[in-house]
DNA sequence: AATGAATGAGTGTTCATTCAT
DNA sequence: TATGAATGAACACTCATTCAT
């Protein structure tokens, strides 16, 4: 990598790391293409320059969120071994986890989710099919709980990965919604006590 | 009620009606008053005669969300005879109830604290009210189901208040975004089942 | 005058005098009718009632003033006996006293004819038209002077009056924009004295 | 300079030159952003990039009011050798120049002094300050001229000091209210005549 | 005689986007 | 690689005006 290309990705870097703090202090809709650009330290015209649009920008950090975030959540409940429950547990941790390192990224996924989640644009169909992807992976692991016996838990498997879904942001919602108020681990302790003797029970 | 006063009502709710559906659809920030004025068969300058600003016009549906959902939810916690849980799903059918027949009341309630959750300004302040109060009343409801031995759940009043409405907001959300996916009374009732079990256990 | 009359004479003074206190106070553009109705506790509707439109309510202004402040200056001009310096201080002390009297009527005047002096408009009219009477009588007056040889001034008739007139609406505004700075009496005492020995002179 | 500071500076002139001949020709409320972008050729978003806002545009006039209005004048009165009267007739002879040279900007900073002297905002004190330097400039010179015997009528400085700027925005008003009418030239002599013996006498 | 609901054109302002350099 | 000048559409909001009552 070229001293042109290490200053390429540092732009770039600068910029959707700015979109992510704006994002989600603002909301997408109020913050403005100027805002990022000046808290990433460039012009609106740089942001053009790697992202193309606004939108675009918005993509390339579902992108992100993607990789960092999504994929290590469907791998967690993949290659956890045991049963359904201990997969929604290390699901709920790794997401607890990203939410105490990289709180903004996960945020940000959960607002989208809101912010477009009735609509029918590009951006509406890039944070569904996040969440598609983890909805699958906690129904193909439900599934097999009920194959291999491991889970008693009744109930359609769409049903299930709602409400593992449900749990998971509600809480991180509630954990930045009241920062300071309330301790995120206790929190996340307590949510997968429910968890584990709920599920199982 | 003479005729000015019933034409009256009938365009103050058909502004308010059309901002809920479109805010929910849209958001706050992406919604114009001109599309709300639309929605509601009037104009711009009629939402300003009754409302006097796009803010002053949420803050009143703060107010109506305040009396509608919020109130009957404090109602069914403090008059629900019996255990810290019962509160809790009485809480959770009297929710459900209003995301049935009042969906985009809930919803906005949700969606405005997420999308102005972090900041400061008068709609920031007015959401969070909203949810204070829920908040205290549940606090209360589990701190006397710890005095009255009804509730054998260790953690702080704030852990607990925040994972019911946790639950209870996110279930809502998923609800709401996998409409067509997913049946509303059965992801209730799982909630419930995992809820009930989840806090007794 | 029945009962009738009278309210509608009182109505109508009501807005009048508010309209000339907030016209000076914001200027003509600045200020909205509902300002007006307002302060003159009635409603927009009775100012169209009475005036029909902003402007006619203007026009209707400029009205007032030309019986109330102009016609008694042409009169001191006209009925003064003396030299032509004894009736242009007859005029300003008209003036001066109407400033400190209805001080809001004279300051309309001049500042009506600022902000609408420069265009083609029927307020912009009757604003120059009010002028133009005064200019006529003070030109008369001069030359009259000249004839009579009481005036040694040597100038064109229009430098004269445009020069007396400057000095009272110049004086006039002063005093106003330096309120509680300057006092009013001593102002004039001291324009008087260097008219006086400045047209003498 | 490089081209791109050229053309930013040709850009602003543009504007602040259709800006300071749009506002004296209907007054700062009549005018629109979109009148004064349409007169610079440009549009309503240049405005905006090179002065913020409208009020922000104004105070800039001011600025360049100061700079090339004010200023000059100050030193006309403050440099000239010579009795109080001389300075004073400086003073006349330099506005009235302005007022033949630039007149739109003369004019622009009397008119605001009316449509804003009142009143109470950024603007208002603006021009507030524009004029009190040249009080303080007039009544440093009378009192100088008081002392040094130069000067032997007797007010206080502040009513001499109005007096003063009464007589010069008193004459520059008239002769733009009669345009065509009189004869600048000879007005401004006369004023001057008049001044002359009447400070004098 | 007076009100108040309703309108529509217009205003200041913001902002995503383009483009020459 | 990055800037900054420029645009145009959209926005929240204001206000003179109309009209049924």
């Amino acid at each position: 990598m070229n001293k042109n290309q290490i200053s390429r990705e540092r732009s770039k870097t600068q910029i959707t790391d700015a979109a992510f703090r704006m994002f989600i202090e603002r909301g997408y809709h109020a913050t403005s293409l100027d805002a990022i650009a000046q808290e990433a330290n460039l012009t609106k015209g740089s942001v053009y320059f790697y992202f193309g649009s606004k939108e675009k920008l918005a993509l390339h950090l579902f992108n992100i969120i993607h990789d960092e975030i999504v994929c290590p959540q469907v791998e967690a409940i993949e290659q956890t071994r045991g049963s359904f429950v201990d997969k929604v547990v290390a699901y709920i941790h790794v997401g607890s986890n990203a939410g105490v390192h990289r709180p903004h990224k996960l945020l940000f996924m959960i607002q989208m989710s809101i912010e477009f989640g009735f609509q029918d644009t590009p951006l509406a169909e890039g944070i569904r099919k996040l969440y598609s992807g983890l909805y699958a992976s906690i129904e193909a692991a439900y599934e097999q709980g009920l194959r291999d016996g491991t889970t008693s838990f009744k109930a359609t498997p769409q049903a299930v990965s709602s409400m593992v879904v449900a749990v998971h942001d509600g809480m991180m919602l509630q954990y930045n919604l009241r920062q300071g108020e309330i301790d995120g681990p206790e929190l996340v302790k307590n949510v997968r006590k429910m968890v584990l003797s709920g599920l199982n029970g």
